[in-house]
DNA sequence: ACCTGAACACCGTTCAAGT
DNA sequence: ACCTGAACACCGTTCAAGT
């Protein structure tokens, strides 16, 4: 055996580490992320990993911080600042639901790097709204709040979804069905709503709140 | 051995076994919730809790669902839907403030029990206020999203604090620090809300998005 | 400095067997 | 019908030992 054999084809990184990470979670969801499987998968031993990596959360974080500043860097079109928050906020809205573990790992990510990228993004725009300087941080922090909400239901669609075997239709279907069965003296009005539900548009909802919270901004006061 | 002894005081119930959860996850945390703590607190065994519980989802669901009814459960004051929607939501907010591992649960159960008694007490409040029936659906939703997404990063920082030793402030500090010495070409925004953000107040900021939504919502069209 | 892989201390869940 | 508890198939994490 010659003494310079390398070991693997590429030396083992944080990078490669979190790549693999990335294509395990897409691929086998969630619980498809496990040392082992990530072990195998780079061809090494499950214990290497941690000299790259904290521990599990460090790895969830970071992988999700990797997608969440490629699908910031999208050029900023030359926009009204209403306009690009909602470009950011559909955006992450997309990204959640090509990944859904995303919006699990947002969750678990208070004000670490994932989510000062988006307060980043938001921010400059809610500024050059012209925010009084006191109640930026409010705002900044209802719409990040807000898409963060709706990225954690998403994810737990997408989880349910996938569980009980994909057919969005018929998962709505079911829900809608679930609520026009409940009691009519104490759910009046989930169960005037099942119709509506069954047929609303996620995105479109999304939207229609960014809008009502950007609409709340621009007024005085 | 008389043969009818009691094996235990009470019989095994899924009420039973829901309080149990609820003060083990009080007391030790979400990680403090496993079969085996719970078999022991209940003097059984680990499989008979499956008797009356489909699974440890099954089981957060309906220990968040027991607190959520709970919460709501209030009195509903003769007061604008606007005010209604304000204590209701500042409710969750206390709840979870309290028992942050129900904001985890919630974000995992989607459409849900827990979910839709929140989707009732918004949406009657939302329909009083005069919504457009078209329009309801999407207000109701994006109140939910932003009580869930604050929800969700609250129990988040509950967490990490509780790792980290507790201290409020000492955090704060931390992450006040650490956003100023980010750079200053990428990050103007967030290190100019640094000291801002150092003494910000969740429950003020939360009452303040809540606004936000209703003062979009309140607008025509 | 970086990697190996066995070992440790757990998990949720199942299921034959009991009462 | 309800409960027991051992067993199964996993986990994340550590660490002595190697290169």
């Amino acid at each position: 055996m010659a003494k310079n054999t390398p070991r693997r084809e590429q030396a083992l990184t944080r990078e490669r580490i979190i790549e693999a990470s990335i294509s395990l979670l897409d691929s086998r969801g969630e619980s498809g992320l496990t040392f082992r499987a990530l072990a195998e998968e780079l061809s090494t031993g499950a214990g290497a990993i941690y000299w790259h990596v904290a521990n599990k959360n460090d790895l969830m974080t970071a992988a999700c911080d990797a997608l969440v500043a490629r699908t910031l860097e999208v050029p900023v079109i030359e926009a009204a600042p209403q306009d690009v928050i909602r470009a950011v906020a559909l955006g992450m809205f997309d990204a959640i639901n090509a990944h859904p573990w995303i919006g699990s790992a947002l969750a678990r990510a208070p004000w670490q790097s994932p989510i000062v990228r988006l307060l980043e993004r938001l921010g400059q725009q809610v500024r050059a709204m012209g925010v009084a300087p006191a109640g930026q941080f409010a705002a900044v922090s209802a719409l990040l709040s807000y898409i963060l909400g709706v990225s954690g239901q998403n994810a737990a669609n997408a989880q349910i979804g996938k569980e009980l075997g994909g057919d969005r239709e018929a998962i709505l279907a079911q829900v809608a069905a679930a609520w026009s069965a409940l009691d009519a003296d104490a759910y009046p009005f989930t169960r005037s709503i099942a119709p509506q539900f069954r047929e609303h548009d996620d995105r479109a909802d999304f939207l229609a709140g960014i809008d009502l919270i950007l609409r709340g901004m621009a007024l005085p006061g």
